[in-house]
DNA sequence: TTGAAATGGTACTATTTCAGTCCTATTATA
DNA sequence: TATAATAGGACTGAAATAGTACCATTTCAA
């Protein structure tokens, strides 16, 4: 099991290849390059389009083209708009079914949703431009390995 | 989709809960506790007797019994003894299928794994203790909160 | 000492969910 | 009109989860 789906890896390489590709490139090309299969990857693109990252041009010499800044990307921006949803567990997610049935006496509930907030913060504050270039000077993943090498967040 | 699969999840339970049980309890006690199916429950507590975290015992006055001490056992342990070794991405885990094909131009690749880091480190930090009282004073969680108040980590 | 009850342990099957694939329609260009 | 591209929806398969049934072991009381 992966924490990341395929989709969501597909859709940081889409949008990274995008982004050195001022002219944008179409699904095919995309596909071959990176080895995978072209109708999944079109619906993951057709998603991104929906959401306003791509732009979509039809015909002959169409294809996509990034549209927003990596700057404003983030990872649970993405994550959600490819209805994944950050979740630690299920029982963290039912806000209206309200499933679990111990959720009175949970002995974890508290603990658990400290966990949740320390990941779902790294997931909004990493940004498509950090995963394309790490060593930038104002990445927060920098920040991160700082605090790690201390032992704070390790 | 959830970040820990069921099987984490109840395991963090029975963990919690044998811990305030010090004469310890039946799988059938806490499956009907928790409203879990109990064979699938007695497997997880079968893997987590074979991997020392518990003490089984049959008969009339059986059951299992914590025999770690909280502080001992994180979430990375925890998951690790469920065989469900923590992985950001596929490909962050090939490393001797060596699969990927984009391995060598992959351009997330170094971004990904400070981000795997990351995450990877909390989970080695957070003790099944820091879960059980998250406002203890040596708790982790509490310095992961205070960084990310100040926009570190967060 | 023996049998019943309580417990952990195992094997098999059913269900459900979701990632992944495939097929067809639509659109734009030449 | 042919071709190359996106768009959309239907289908499939595998893995996670749950359920059913049964076996093995231990205790305790008659």
């Amino acid at each position: 099991m992966s924490f990341f789906s395929r989709k969501m890896d597909y859709a940081l390489l889409v949008l990274s290849h995008l982004h050195g590709n001022a002219d944008g490139s179409s699904a095919r090309e995309i596909s071959s390059k990176f080895s995978i299969s072209r109708p999944f990857l079109a619906n993951i693109m057709k998603t991104l389009c929906h959401h306003g990252y791509l732009s979509s041009h039809r015909g002959v010499h169409g294809g996509y083209v990034l549209i927003r800044k990596p700057e404003e990307i983030s990872l649970a921006d993405i994550m959600q708009s490819l209805d994944e949803t950050f979740h630690l567990t299920d029982c963290s997610k039912d806000t209206e079914k309200q499933t679990c049935s111990a959720r009175t006496f949970c002995p974890i509930r508290t603990g658990m949703s400290s966990v949740h907030d320390r990941i779902r913060n790294i997931l909004s504050d990493v940004t498509l431009a950090d995963i394309l270039d790490p060593v930038r000077p104002n990445s927060t993943i920098q920040f991160g390995l700082e605090l790690v090498s201390h032992g704070s967040d390790k």
